[in-house]
DNA sequence: AGACGTAGTGACAGAGACTGTCACTACCAC
DNA sequence: GTGGTAGTGACAGTCTCTGTCACTACGTCT
């Protein structure tokens, strides 16, 4: 029985970053969470499994946008330009929600048990990429290190997107993944055995 | 005032390992584990912040050897090499640690909340890789993606030599970084603007 | 209209993780 | 033997998270 036209979720989902930002993740108790947000304690656990998740709830669109873009990829590209093609299908979301994850950015930057957390996610989307690739063909520890490299470039161009809000994120996408090239580049010149990928 | 001979905090981490092992980490306490231990619950967090923390002591030497090969390389050599370099300096201390490091390993392969942990100590270790790279010169973001790419090699050479015992692990590691470089050619078809890295 | 299933919620009890604090003991240096 | 330091016990308390039962709102079917 809603209090207000908004669902209980969201509700939960605002009071939690209000009161995270105002007062520091560990200082916030789920009591106040609830109170703020005309709920008990123990409705915020039937919508989010701890305290931190309600921070994390936008993950799963952006894993679901690159696995997608990854299986309409031509059967023929190579894995980590496939994985560039998904991350630029992946642009507008992120454009869309720059303005809500301001504030998240801001809080689990200071609070180490949420980085933890965002680290998890991350983890968890490169597990996806990596599934995503074997469904294409590629062997799994080509396709587990594709997705690690792969999410490292989109970091790489993301933190730049952050840094300067005027930046295109399509392009610093690109510039990301020849810097990647370039960083290998050096590694030809001391060569120990034969290839081996598959 | 130690009941045995070895420290408390020994026996607390072989107390944990051993419950942690036999009933899965979730259904053990902290109070089980200092009854074990032969000390009070007060005193494990003495010495561990948290009941995670108790399986991840040894992850501090790994990154200590790690920057130290990376401040005593050749200053000319490239941000990967340099990687590569010092991943073979701990080889020994990796092949030394084996036989301790497989309980661990099937403890936290199950448990979520220890992935997560454990997730978080590899960040942290690519976190003091990127600072080790900048102090050698190499701007911030460039060290960044080098040090988040060489730890992705480097755990793909892990995984590799986890699943076969027999393998060199110092030849797993050549071929991983051989295997950026093969998994990067492609990207040089399509370029898109100028390089920058510097 | 009334029976029924389902989703969302409140209320309560409880286990267990983690913290703050004070007092005590062992040991080392001087 | 005096004082400092590290390690520990004991106790109280807060907070996270879980299990369980009952209740309401709402749509569906008959």
């Amino acid at each position: 029985m809603p209090r207000d036209g908004r669902p209980a979720r969201l509700r939960l989902q605002q009071a939690a970053i209000d009161l995270y930002e105002r007062h520091g993740f560990d200082q916030v108790t789920i009591a106040e969470i609830a109170a703020r947000a005309g709920v008990t304690e123990r409705t915020f656990y039937r919508h989010f499994a701890d305290k931190r998740e309600v921070l994390f709830d936008g993950e799963t669109g952006l894993r679901d946008i690159l696995v997608a873009a990854i299986a309409e990829a031509p059967a023929t590209l190579e894995p980590l330009p496939t994985l560039l093609r998904s991350f630029r299908a992946a642009v507008p979301l992120l454009e869309g929600n720059r303005r809500l994850s301001e504030p998240l950015r801001r809080i689990v930057a200071v609070t180490p048990a949420l980085r933890e957390r965002q680290q998890a996610k991350t983890a968890g989307i490169i597990e996806a990429l990596a599934t995503a690739l074997r469904d294409r063909g590629v062997s799994a520890p080509t396709a587990a290190l594709a997705a690690q490299i792969g999410m490292a470039a989109f970091s790489h161009a993301a933190a730049a997107w952050w840094a300067d809000p005027g930046q295109d994120f399509g392009m610093l996408l690109g510039d990301s993944f020849e810097d990647l090239s370039t960083l290998t580049a050096p590694l030809a010149a001391a060569p120990e055995s034969g290839a081996r990928l598959s």
